[in-house]
DNA sequence: CTGTTAGCGCCTTCAG
DNA sequence: CTGAAGGCGCTAACAG
């Protein structure tokens, strides 16, 4: 492997000249130029190792989130990744799972290693317990979530989303909508967006004047809601509108409505959140959210951190945008 | 920071005592027991850099593919993470995106840092050029992908897979059997796995005598193959089954079919490939793979690499397997 | 079994 | 502007 030092001998100068030329430092022009010259013929690259172990600087950024195959998971670690490159930065991803062995270990390793210069959290997926551990790395962290103490946070303004989505349901005429999501398992403090949600769902009726029917909670995946969707369509009381807590869960409705000869948008409206990719196939109105540049915008704000912390850690509410497409019309 | 000569101190040994006593190294079991307890008093742990440095061993394995954000590499990289915790690595992921100066320079960073003892590489999306250079790095390689001189491989039997699907069919009672996928773009070695599955279902139309469709090349994304199936079903030789290229493929015909009033499988037999999470809510019928279990084995075997480099750089391939479910029925 | 002695490759004072 | 020297934290011979 071809180290500093050759570069240095070959190009006739010492160790330090050599580094300097390489990085920041004052050398003549000429020398620089020499000196980079010489390292690109010998296909020079720093040892990472040395560097972080001379600067304390390792380069590289650690990413924690619940899982990976989830669209909004994946999609944020794309923008995430996108950004850590154009910065010139590494992503060290670290998957959580559910509570449990595996969950611990996979965070204890995490934390303990100082081979990251910032962390990006998925905070909806930690416990309070192990958001602490992660402000107490002293580094900077950055996180999609609701706001937390010390930390700094950004997320899709969930109760906007909500209430937009069921505002978008009553300009229509709608007035007998229900609102399905919210996990039926309360242990777990992943998805609390989908609380903000309900509660946005809950302010825009209470604004109008119209009683909210009982939530219908389900896991939010597209199987759980289409078997969810199903019951709740074929029920005496079947709602004219729904509002779903994500896209996914749209979907399972859409499907199952399909399924069960309940014509959408004519028996029953549906709107979701999310603008998952293939919400436009589904004929989907939703309200749009954008994983990818979240992604971005968080590792751009850890990099400024790493070279100067500010000590900001107030949260940010990321605006939702409301997507017409065919699943809603008129009451 | 607590050093290993903080440990040292305090036990009362010296550096390389207390190393080897916190490694295998031969220690009396006493003062083994020793050390171990000073370090974890003192929440002792060993600098990522400087044993990197002095070992040569990053503890990382680096993970190359395309995109995050589909289901296959999402669940791909979620097996990786697992195995790579297990063993006690990190896993550091670089996406490519698709050709242009942002996969150039992602790739080229990728290879020049020397911090990985090992990568993992979606060498379907690679053009031959990247693949050599990964294959030159010096460390073990493992792809998922087709058969690649000097690279050990895996991928599902893809051949198999449309045989299977296509075998399926034909059991009904089809013979007007429609092969949807393949990219419309011929330039991208993207999707070569559509090729083999076409080549399956090629074959066992041969070997029944029967005359294949020209194929329906599209994008394998679900609205794109929604758009081209609206206008595959409303022609007037619309098939009579169809064989998709992935269960997104299968998902956009199921969509574009519940659109058109097309009854599936009553006047159109469907079958997928992939077994997608969504796969069930559409009824699919399909060929799974498991990609997660994929990125499993690649790591167990990449692990045992790092240790003692065996030189097998054969392929092999995974066994497709049928799942029935509503989507196909009787000719 | 244990301590001493050298580095691993780089950056960074400190002189010149 | 440049060179020499020391150290980042750890492991790996080499003696004892």
């Amino acid at each position: 492997m071809v180290t500093l030092a050759d570069v240095a001998r070959r190009a006739g100068v010492s160790k330090s000249t050599a580094s300097r030329a390489l990085s920041d430092g004052r050398v003549s022009a000429a020398t620089r130029e020499h000196v980079l010259r010489i390292a690109a013929e010998l296909h020079y690259v720093a040892s990472p190792a040395a560097v972080s172990l001379a600067t304390g600087r390792t380069g590289t950024i650690g990413a924690i989130v619940p899982t990976f195959d989830t669209w909004y998971t994946s999609t944020l670690i794309r923008g995430l990744a996108h950004a850590a490159l154009r910065h010139d930065f590494d992503l060290l991803l670290f998957e959580l799972g559910e509570h449990g062995e595996h969950r611990d270990r996979a965070f204890d390793h995490f934390r303990r290693r100082r081979h990251v210069d910032a962390v990006f959290s998925a905070n909806f997926a930690l416990t309070r317990r192990e958001v602490g551990a992660l402000r107490d790395l002293g580094i900077p962290v950055g996180a999609i979530g609701g706001p937390t103490p010390g930390i700094r946070t950004w997320c899709l303004d969930d109760e906007a989303a909500g209430r937009l989505a069921t505002q978008h349901l009553l300009d229509h005429g709608h007035t007998d909508i229900l609102f399905a999501g919210g996990r039926p398992d309360e242990e777990l403090a992943m998805y609390v967006a989908e609380d903000s949600r309900h509660a946005g769902y809950r302010a825009a009726l209470r604004d109008a004047g119209i009683t909210a029917r009982a939530p219908r909670p389900l896991m939010p995946t597209v199987p759980a809601a289409k078997e969810a969707a199903t019951a709740v369509l074929a029920a005496a009381d079947r709602p004219r509108a729904v509002v779903a807590a994500s896209d996914e869960i749209a979907m399972g409705f859409v499907l199952a409505a399909r399924g069960a000869g309940v014509s959408v948008p004519g028996d029953v409206s549906i709107v979701g959140i999310d603008d998952h990719p293939h919400a436009a196939a589904f004929g989907l109105t939703t309200i749009r959210q954008r994983p990818a540049e979240q992604g971005r915008l968080l590792v751009d704000w850890l990099v400024g951190q790493i070279d100067e912390p500010s000590g900001e850690r107030h949260h940010t509410g990321l605006l939702p945008e409301l997507v017409e497409r065919g699943s809603t019309g008129p009451a």
